[in-house]
DNA sequence: CGGCATCCGGGAAGATACTG
DNA sequence: CAGTATCTTCCCGGATGCCG
């Protein structure tokens, strides 16, 4: 019968006019912050988001995607042609909401169960770049790399005291750094010499090695809170 | 059987090296930032926590209070002699996460849906004073008052363009303000006339009725993002 | 193949009653 | 007051299958 659409209801929500807890309501489902952090650098397809998170279900990640596109913190959209192909998309609004990814991840790096071994995606790799970068140790320093992991290619650089990353190649680089994400973080946080990832073959790089070695110099993970 | 309890593994984890999927391992779990919220103003006893999240059963506050503190974002401690009583508190660590929860409101209040007429606790309140303040409106105010909401006081003031939200009665203020944290926020947020709430018996101020209104000026609500 | 509906099993959340 | 026990309901995760 049609009575059961109107009877719906039981939109399970805190009915609390605290922010916090209306943001709760908008991305606190499991996997909603993890879309968002995965549109964060820019549009994709529903199997580019699928294979990034590795354990959400094709269902789940459509009911997500329907959700936050309801709440306005993203949009679907067609490419324009020849592509022709429909991506997901965060608003203005939803890319705002950056900062509190970045400070999420540098609250629960301090936490003494996270392991820094696990799995990680290209997307997450490059916020936490961002969670993780110190300006003062990047003065005088200006180099643009090319990051390909898997079939994306990233934009990192340092200018003027400041970070880059960006989805897509660079026009120019100083090197083209060919490697997995967990590997990076390996190399970034985990201080595993270059030299030995290079031994391995889990990392080819093209061109000036010392950029990535100045960069690699740039990120300090936080104490832990033991 | 005792085999059942040999199976209890599956803590369902995202198994992501990212920082911001560790943080929803942490406290990703329906009701575990409220419950770090409440805390976030001083320790609380069980009752006052139930009290403070309608909605929440009890069953559910004590799993997330467990494994709050499992994971170290909060402690079970003993209130000195007289009063001997049980209480959570976070530890420096939990703290630490305000940014984030006053972050997450922020970016929340833009929320076309976002409701600010819905029930809201008395520490939320406090931490949508630290929201939204503004210190460009404040120069060279200087006020402190009382706010008696319900059983709890809390002292809130404003100095050197900063603002001061505290649990707890101040020794010195310029008014005592008796209310409700909906109508405090009708009044700031919602721009009430104070002789409005007055009238209906909805506040009561005693003291310097312009310290109330003054504060009252010093925040302003985010753009809604359309 | 990408996107989405449907069915099912397990487990977490919600409500209520109960206990020290 | 501070939880525990129990039952129900709903969500999540996995598999399958449809359709453009």
């Amino acid at each position: 019968m049609e009575l059961e659409k109107i009877t719906k209801r039981s939109y399970r929500s805190y009915d609390d006019a605290c922010g916090t807890a209306h943001a709760l309501d908008l991305l606190g489902e499991r996997w909603a912050l993890l879309v968002v952090r995965e549109l964060m650098l820019g549009p994709r397809r529903f199997g580019d988001l699928r294979a990034s998170l590795p354990g959400i279900s094709a269902n789940v990640l459509t009911q997500r995607l329907e959700g936050l596109e309801a709440n306005g913190v993203l949009r679907r959209t067609k490419l324009p042609p020849p592509a022709s192909v429909q991506v997901y998309e965060l608003t203005e609004w939803g890319l705002e909401a950056e900062p509190i990814l970045v400070a999420l991840g540098r609250w629960a790096t301090r936490s003494p169960r996270h392991d820094p071994a696990l799995p990680l995606s290209a997307v997450a790799l490059m916020l936490s770049f961002r969670a993780k970068f110190e300006p003062d140790k990047s003065g005088g320093l200006d180099l643009a790399m090319e990051f390909r992991l898997g079939p994306e290619a990233f934009t990192v650089g340092v200018r003027d005291r400041r970070l880059i990353t960006e989805r897509g190649a660079p026009l120019r680089s100083d090197a083209l750094v060919t490697s997995t994400p967990e590997t990076l973080a390996g190399l970034i946080y985990g201080k595993v010499p270059l030299a030995t990832l290079e031994g391995q073959g889990a990392l080819v790089i093209d061109g000036d090695r010392a950029a990535l070695e100045n960069f690699a110099g740039l990120f300090e993970l936080p104490p832990k809170a033991d």
